[in-house]
DNA sequence: CGGTTTTGACCCGCGC
DNA sequence: GCGCGGGTCAAAACCG
């Protein structure tokens, strides 16, 4: 991570966490990603990304699954997990060229908490004001699922 | 009319 | 090799 700890610049989403440092934030730095290249398919898709994928994972307490951060996000798939009542949500960012994904899953045991997933990091500047979702983290909290 | 959501199919890795 | 679980695609519906 070079370039947005100290909220100069954008991180992945929390940019506007540079006044809120009650909030620790820990980003799962991933690891390089092996070329994905699918051959023989009337789809020859390649993800030739070296590829740094961050993940990060908070959850809210919020009735709504869409948690506006400012981006604008297509979404792209909705799968049924098991253990899981409730189907999860995959967006993608919807800039040219940012490949920021996103998943948002709900719990099943708290109807109420939202666990929302980020992975990789935008390129671009936010459009709208993240006041909303500044909002919202204050009440976030970290998902310490990663070891 | 354009972008986005929806929804089932497809695909892939892994465990048995 | 097959089945399961999870992730993505893509075409049509939908909404401003």
């Amino acid at each position: 991570m070079e370039g947005y700890q100290n909220g100069s610049s954008y991180a992945p989403f929390l940019s506007l966490t540079s006044h809120q440092n009650h909030s620790k934030l820990e980003f799962h730095q991933g690891e390089e990603e092996a070329s994905k290249v699918r051959e023989g398919s009337s789809r020859s898709l390649e993800v030739k990304k070296k590829g740094k994928k961050q993940r990060f994972a908070f959850q809210t307490r919020s009735q709504v699954d869409i948690l506006d951060d400012g981006y604008r996000w297509r979404k792209y798939g909705q799968k049924a997990v098991k253990n899981n009542t409730f189907p999860r949500s995959y967006y993608r960012c919807t800039y040219a060229g940012c490949n920021v994904k996103k998943q948002v899953q709900r719990l099943t045991s708290d109807q109420e908490v939202v666990v929302t997933t980020y992975e990789g990091v935008h390129s671009h500047a936010i459009e709208k004001s993240t006041e909303n979702f500044e909002h919202i983290l204050t009440q976030m909290q970290i998902y310490s699922s990663f070891n």
